[in-house]
DNA sequence: GTCTATATCCCGATAGAC
DNA sequence: GTCTATCGGGATATAGAC
């Protein structure tokens, strides 16, 4: 499949714009034309980048997953402390979410699992289990050198903070607010992770 | 707009049918045809129950709401204690799960909230508030009687709850697994309450 | 309550000129 | 890289007979 390294600006161009119709509507809830109608061109065009919407979205999915990448290892750079570390991770999602109500693209592609591509779906779970390795060693390492006391094994702890934030979206939109009851993806992850403290 | 209890017999299999559909593919992911192809009649038998998509959809979220009021309501007299209760909440999630890995109704039509016609939008806000308020006044009773020390106020861990409920199914579907990670809702609840419960 | 037939529209996708 | 024109299909929805 293509990488989306190889693609050309103006086609980078019909990825940012189907990128955040995704993170809008969904795979099912937007088409080619709504791409060109906001570039400004015509549908055929669309379909010299990407001939397909199945390979569109794959790339969409890839290129996603490869700056979320990016975004871990900066926060490694940055944060020494496990749960300095884990409340970065939140606010990557605050962030996201506040850029217009925006849900995190493999979030809501996950949630369209059943009717996607082959391709895409395949996409969308490395998204999922990169982050879930990346959470899960994080809360290992707090666990061992005893700066997070963890009730359940760490991969248990991964998976729970990352449902809580993929779910504070769902929560938002589903409620119509920007940020649902008034917290955000930061204030629900702090929730989380303060009980897991030793005092 | 129409109320569920006035759905005659072949109306409720219709309802029952499309329920179905939405909780694993969601509303821009099934059409009449297949409901129609699934109850073995034509399309338009479906347009005579239920005109247009919208009404279906909002009554479908309108009767899932109710019978989770009901749930809840069943839940209160058979658990006293509020982390019982919460645990408890947490096994409806893993029982619809588990039902070959549907997702929660109004959780997969909250992703969608963009595209959804504003009935039902409405319909699906009622079921997520419900919810918290719900929540929110048994993290309530828990920390007014002593058996739960919150970090943060009730609502935010109603919210945060919720959220990873809904979260854990939108996990297990994007990594195309029954339960992600081998962890379902039950024990992603477990890890989160746990440290909530003093010694 | 279900049917056949049809209207209308939009979708993803292709052919071929510029 | 973009365009016009078009194909085939499937979507929601309606009319009207049984």
């Amino acid at each position: 499949m293509k990488h989306f390294s190889e693609v050309t600006p103006a086609g980078e161009r019909v990825l940012d714009v189907a990128e955040a119709l995704i993170a809008r509507r969904g795979y099912n809830g937007f088409s080619y034309d709504d791409i060109a109608k906001r570039i400004g061109i015509k549908k055929p065009s669309i379909h010299h980048h990407f001939p397909t919407k199945a390979e569109l979205v794959a790339v969409i999915a890839q290129r996603y997953t490869h700056r979320f990448r990016g975004a871990l290892l900066e926060i490694e750079g940055r944060q020494a402390v496990p749960h300095a570390r884990l409340m970065a991770y939140a606010d990557l999602f605050e962030r996201t979410h506040l850029r217009e109500r925006e849900f995190c693209v493999c979030g809501i592609l996950g949630a369209e699992a059943e009717t996607l591509p082959a391709p895409a779906a395949e996409e969308v779970s490395r998204f999922f289990t990169l982050n879930l390795d990346w959470l899960g060693a994080v809360f290992k390492q707090g666990a061992e050198e005893g700066s997070l006391r963890l009730p359940a094994p760490a991969p248990v702890h991964a998976e729970g903070l990352l449902a809580l934030l993929e779910g504070s979206m769902l929560l938002a939109r589903g409620l119509r607010q920007s940020t649902a009851g008034g917290a955000g993806p930061v204030a629900l992850a702090a929730a989380y992770l303060t009980p897991l403290q030793p005092l």
